[in-house]
DNA sequence: CTAGCGATTTTGAACGTTCATATGCAATAC
DNA sequence: GTATTGCATATGAACGTTCAAAATCGCTAG
């Protein structure tokens, strides 16, 4: 009502009193101890190189004027921005439901407690996303860069080593066994292995695997696993592979295919939960009962797993302690130490429900990572063909230059 | 191997003459081209400023040395960072998936067309999400916030505004009528109201809610519409309200209780797809069926709505709509001209699936949003939105003083 | 008493922009 | 021919830090 008329202030009126406290710079701070400013800046940066005396002094000064360096200011001197890039995947990536949800969100808490704030951008392609990075970097408005969703014949890790930007990927370079830049990654393969053990504890012979067709170095991963476990205990693997492109549909058709073979499996792993619900719905359409006349095991412990009816047992992924090594990771990289790039691969692990057929453990709705305890209950009897531990990070030694 | 002796670099070798060019800053465009830094500056904030040869020269070393000005530089001058800040709620708020994860994306894009970054940050509580506000903004790294999750005593939008800072809620000041900011919300009541009719129009007359506590400003907002499109169908509500926290077990409890009341409903409105998905597990105790024996409505059309069985009829938020105009406000804010605060209200959509037992349409799998439509994604990055979004959403003129 | 040294603090410059102002130049007005 | 205007471009300063180097202080040693 009041100020309809004029639409540029005339300025006069306008702010109140106001508690806003005038944004402190350097200055203040130091005129309001009586040192100089490079003090001031040292009493943050280097604290060590004052008497204790001043640095106290100046502490008392910065919280009394709640003093914080600009980050441009700060930014524009040092080349250095404290800032990390990570693009979101499209919604629907996730066909399940967010699983990178929970990721990120670690991902943004990992970094700020490390001192980095987090610069999420949406990009439908991995062109676009290049094109962003391009956009960020020439603006320096990041230091580095979390990569995800790594892919054969990806653009992006060349892209960015060409450009000699600082990252660390989540998902190993499929394709290009020697690459040169960090990675964190799950390793599937385990993750599937476990799956088949499971189901083979419980009886199963036959155990199929529902993959995606060729060209995914993940599904590859998690095939392997499961072909190898077959190996190591002894089962025939022919007649018992499905491959299409992730979904619902997919899952439903595989399983359709494979029931009606000429070796129809007991048990199914699945490459991932879309493909795991798939499978479900084919038991479903014959009147039979996941877990019951087919068991069933997905991968990504999606939020669906634990609300499907049947439950879905499905391999989880550590997203929160991957998420935190990245973040670890990059920034050891953005140090500025020459090093050789690191290679992580963590276990993921089963989470048993009901449409595994074992009745043991039924949880309604489980923690979504891994629970603080050792509550490895279920599987208490690990068989253990190889060597892969559960906890520990297996590192991998760079092997060729 | 060769690089196993010494560890740090002697600093030879090390780079390669590499693709890399150095980093062009406005003094080597404006060289480049034989004219002052200041012209190179107006070519990009004010072409209409030179004289189109100049600037035709000037945009060619532009593109030619692939110059994009220092964001700490810009920054550092003009006070405007041209980045916003935005919370991310922990993963497990969105008990059944994410739905946020979606918003989020789609918050990035318009931030991102508009010309503004996003940085996300995670925070456990309210507390500890105004601390990192308070950081944010003495450092100055943003220059304004996307609030998410308001609710009954909120103390952000209070800090906010005590501290001025440029903000825009998702979610209406609960509580707070007559709140000063500018906010964009889902008009629950429409979509609560909706799914009433839309029950009532299946021939049910007992249509029950399932709320949650007294408290949340959203949950009274769905009520209000279920009660008032009760009236308005003349339909009695005594005995048809059941209240609690929110979560699946909740929701079957609920249920039970309602079932087994004096007035059992034949259907059921839910203020999330939680409580709906308990409503489903009560109807399956029972050897139920939901969609024919009880009626089922949930809100949020998260990810599992489409994979349940039955599919669970859900009311969707447009949230890509809202993500757009969420940063089209702030953005309208940040651009300084005094304005009224907008209030804006979209209206939600009924996704009619199984569980309402209206078998006519059961889509597997539906897009995530509203088509894109006539995107705005083309703008230049920098210019401002310039009209109100083009959807023409309701809006609701400012009442009291 | 003074030189010398390390620890502490200060000073001037620079980071890469944009703002405010000044200059140059061409066209018009007197 | 000179003053007046308006447009196009250039110059100096400033934004708030940190870096590099210089200055000062407090001691110890000669």
């Amino acid at each position: 009502m009041v100020e309809t008329g004029g639409d540029r202030g005339s300025g006069a009126i306008r702010r109140l009193p106001s508690a806003v406290p005038p944004r402190a710079t350097i200055e203040m701070v130091a005129r309001h101890c009586g040192v100089s400013r490079q003090t001031i800046s040292n009493a943050i940066n280097a604290p060590d190189r004052l008497r204790p005396a001043t640095l106290h002094k100046v502490l008392q000064a910065i919280e009394e004027l709640g003093y914080r360096p600009s980050h441009a200011a700060r930014s524009l001197r040092t080349h250095a921005t404290n800032v990390i890039g990570c693009r979101l995947l499209p919604s629907s990536h996730s066909g399940t439901g967010g699983v990178l949800d929970g990721w990120f969100h670690a991902l943004c808490a990992a970094a700020r407690s490390g001192g980095y704030d987090v610069l999420a951008f949406a990009a439908a392609t991995d062109d676009e996303e290049i094109e962003v990075y391009d956009d960020l970097l020439r603006r320096r408005a990041v230091d580095g860069i979390i990569l995800t969703n790594t892919h054969y014949l990806d653009p992006r890790p060349a892209w960015l080593l060409q450009h000699e930007v600082p990252f660390v990927a989540f998902g190993r370079p499929w394709g290009s066994a020697n690459a040169t830049h960090s990675w964190v990654d799950v390793d599937g393969a385990s993750g599937t292995a476990d799956a088949v053990r499971h189901l083979a504890d419980l009886g199963h012979t036959r155990i199929g695997f529902l993959g995606l067709n060729k060209g995914s170095g993940v599904c590859d991963d998690r095939f392997q696993g499961w072909a190898s476990a077959m190996r190591a205990l002894g089962l025939a693997t022919t007649g018992l592979v499905g491959r299409a492109e992730d979904g619902i549909a997919s899952g439903r058709a595989l399983t359709e295919k494979l029931l009606d073979g000429p070796r129809p499996p007991t048990g199914l792993v699945c490459v991932s939960d879309s493909m795991a619900v798939g499978a479900i719905r084919a038991v479903e359409d014959r009147g039979w009962i996941a877990g019951r006349d087919l068991a069933i095991v997905g991968f990504d412990d999606s939020p669906i797993a634990s609300l499907l009816r049947p439950s879905l047992s499905s391999v989880r992924q550590p997203i929160v302690a991957v998420a935190g090594e990245l973040v670890s990771e990059l920034i050891a990289e953005l140090s500025g130490v020459k090093r050789r790039p690191s290679r992580i691969l963590r276990a993921p692990r089963l989470i048993v429900r009901e449409s595994s057929g074992d009745r043991l453990s039924t949880p309604e709705i489980t923690a979504f990572d891994e629970a603080p305890g050792p509550s490895h209950s279920v599987l208490a009897r690990r068989s253990h063909f190889d060597t892969k531990s559960q906890q520990t990070p297996e590192r991998i030694k760079k092997k060729g230059a």
